[in-house]
DNA sequence: CGCCTGTCTTAACCTGGATTAAGTTTTCCG
DNA sequence: CGGAAAACTTAATCCAGGTTAAGACAGGCG
C-alpha cells in the first residue's frame, strides 16, 4: 500500500529509489470521511490529489443547486480542477468523497520543485494529462451524439466496476439526466414488455 | 511566419536556436484546401497537427449523419485525435479545415524522437496538454448545466473572435443544438418584443 | 431496535429543442 | 456575370427528457 503510488509512476517511467523517496517525501497524506470535501466552489485549488482507496467526484453545482459530475477517481487516478490549479485562482468546481477515501496530496509549489528534482515526472504527468484529455475528447463525443440510454451503455462499457459501486444518482449527474429519468430508463430496459 | 511555431514554443519553455531548427526539421508542412481532410474515421492519427494559419474542427459524426464538434483550432492551436494518436489505432473522428490552412504536422515517432534530444519538450506539451484538460473541464460544466441559450453566451465570452469567423451552423455542432434552433435562438435574443 | 434521512420508484403533466419541409438569401466558382 | 450549391430562416408538429409530487424502501446511527 505504501508503494501504491511508486508502483502507478513506474509504469510510466523508470524511478530510482532515491527518486521514489522525494515525491513520496513530498506528498501529504490524509483519510477523508464520505461526503468531505477537497475543495469547493470559490477555493483556488492547491494541490493535485492522488487516490489511494475509496473515490472521488469532481462536480458543478448549477443555479438551481443540481449537481453535474465531471469525473470520478477511483484508486489510482489523480484529480484536480484543473483551470484553477494551473492560474491559482478561485474555481467554481467542488470534489468530495463518496465512499471513505485514503488521498495523497501534493501542492502546486512542491510539485514544480519535483520537477526540478526529477525531470522525468514531466513525462509521467504529460503522459496522465494526454490520456485524460483522449478520455474527454470520448466523453465529448458521447455526451454531443448519443442519446441517455445510449451515454449510460457507454458509462457501463467503459467503466464496468463503477456501476456496481456507485449510487445510481451519481451515475444519472454523470450521464446527464435525472435520478427520476434514470431510473424510468432502467425499468425499461429491464421490461421490455 | 516562420518562427511562429517556435514564438509559441519559447513562450512556454526556453529553446536554443540550434533546438530551434531540430524541431522545424521534424516538421512537414502543408497546406490544406478547405473541406479536405487531415483525418477521417477509421484512419489511424500519425501526427499532431499545428495551425499556421487558418482554422481546423475535430468532429465525429453519428449514426444519422449529424456532425458534433468536439473542438476548434484556430492559428497557434494544436489538434489531434488524442485517444487515437496514442493508442495508433483506428479512431472514430474527423478533422478537416474549415477555411483554406496551413498546418504544421509532426509524425508521432519524431515527436519521440524530439522528446530524446529536447527533453524540455516534455514540458512543453504537458504544459499545452493541461491547458486542454481544464478547458475541457470548464466546457463539461457549461454543456452539463446550461441551457443552449446560457451556452451559446458561453461561447461568444470565451471565443469572441471565433464567432465572427464562423458559419452559424459550425457554432451550433458545437454547442450541442441544430442550425434551426440556433438560428430562432438568435431571432429571440435580437427581438425580445 | 427504531427512526430518520437519503435513495429509488412511479406517474401525470410540461417544455426545450428536434424534425420536417419550404422558402430565402448568400457565396462561390466556372 | 450567371447558375448551382451552400447557408440561413420560418413555422408546424413531435418527442426525449424535465418537473413535480408522492409513496416505498433502505440502512446507518443513536
Amino acid at each position: 500500500m505504501e508503494d501504491f503510488l511508486l508502483e502507478h509512476i513506474r509504469r510510466h517511467i523508470p524511478l530510482t529509489d532515491e527518486e521514489g523517496k522525494t515525491v513520496l517525501a513530498a506528498m501529504r497524506r490524509r483519510k477523508l470521511k464520505k461526503k468531505h470535501f477537497l475543495l469547493q466552489e470559490g477555493d483556488v485549488n492547491q494541490s493535485s490529489f492522488f487516490v489511494v482507496s475509496g473515490i472521488l467526484r469532481l462536480y458543478s453545482v448549477d443555479a438551481n443547486g443540481f449537481e453535474h459530475i465531471i469525473q470520478f477517481a477511483a484508486a489510482g487516478w489523480w484529480m484536480s480542477d484543473m483551470q484553477s490549479l494551473l492560474t491559482q485562482t478561485a474555481g467554481n468546481l467542488y470534489i468530495d468523497a463518496i465512499e471513505d477515501s485514503e488521498v495523497w496530496q501534493v501542492s502546486k509549489p512542491d510539485i514544480d520543485l519535483l520537477y526540478q528534482k526529477i525531470p522525468a515526472l514531466e513525462r509521467y504527468f504529460r503522459l496522465l494529462a494526454e490520456n485524460a484529455v483522449a478520455a474527454y475528447q470520448q466523453r465529448f463525443v458521447s455526451s454531443l451524439s448519443q442519446s441517455a440510454k445510449d451515454r449510460y451503455a457507454s458509462f457501463c462499457r467503459l467503466y464496468p466496476g463503477l456501476i456496481l459501486q456507485l449510487p445510481q444518482k451519481h451515475i444519472a449527474a454523470y450521464i446527464g439526466v435525472t435520478p427520476e429519468f434514470l431510473s424510468k430508463m432502467l425499468n425499461q430496459l429491464n421490461n421490455p414488455s
